[in-house]
DNA sequence: TTCATTGCAAAGCGTTTGCACGTTC
DNA sequence: GAACGTGCAAACGCTTTGCAATGAA
């Protein structure tokens, strides 16, 4: 099922709110203006440049209150946040994508997406090994293209 | 074969000697003071711990050589670095211990490290499905203790 | 002698904080 | 009308940079 944007906002909308109600925290015109911004956009954002986009839209916020903003969407897992290198921080969209795990790569700066199931299995075998319970993930692989392995 | 730390540093000093001199660099005594420092703390460091240790030490070192000398050190491998959180950056001495990746046990702050033959699948997979030449990975789990999971 | 390397302090950069003002409940 | 949320600018913390002095080759 392929879902539009207009659709997708309406329904990530209720998710937050009803998140904001829950947390007895309110429902401000700023926020709500974020997270149409970050659902209108494609993939994967910064949060400058959300913010120049926001600038440029009808509604400025300032950066406090878009990092409290994105706190909030972290919490509640509409956004994720990539650590991919430490200079800056990227963070996507999530509420649609199921979890996932990236691959970056490094002339195109493309980040490709997988799921494969093997991840699970060492995580289970980590929890019996280790008597710990796992609760979250982080896997990045960092490739060139066969093109550019050609070039050298 | 257990190697004690004087002989460690003996054989990475040779290694890191080596790559600085294929690379026209200077063998300053701060570099070699700090390779010694490193090899000496056991398991994993941040910068901040290793300026402090540095600075009680008969060889004091400035910061900015300390993260200059870090990435010639990252360059020839003997040090690599790790992005647990974005905050704080930790390294690892790694000439020594073949590749593998970390579980952070959050109560504890502990790191299991481990080793398993699956992401090595994993990438060759990737490396067939999207026709690109990996590198490079960096794979972290988050975990709390089963004693954790019964108290809440 | 030459010029890479160093130490120091200042600058950068992304993020957080403090405070007065504005807005939701 | 009582907080909570916001904008702004200043503070923060880690890292990098600029520059004069040092020392490796």
């Amino acid at each position: 099922m392929k879902v539009d944007q207009v659709d997708t906002y309406e329904i990530v909308k209720k998710h937050f709110s009803d998140y904001l109600e829950k947390k007895k925290q309110r429902k401000t015109n700023e926020r709500f203006a974020i997270l149409k911004e970050i659902f209108a956009m494609d993939g994967h954002f910064d949060v400058e440049t959300l913010y120049m986009k926001m600038r440029n839209s009808n509604y400025k916020v300032s950066k406090a209150t878009l990092y409290n903003t994105i706190e909030l969407m972290l919490e509640c897992k509409l956004v994720s946040k990539l650590k991919f290198n430490e200079n800056s921080n990227i963070y996507e969209k999530s509420y649609y994508f199921k979890q996932h795990d990236h691959v970056l790569v490094l002339e195109t700066k493309e980040i490709l997406e997988f799921c494969d199931p093997r991840i699970e299995e060492i995580k289970r075998s980590l929890e019996i090994q280790f008597n710990i319970r796992i609760f979250d993930h982080s896997l990045t692989f960092y490739a060139n293209t066969i093109d550019q392995i050609k070039k050298k």
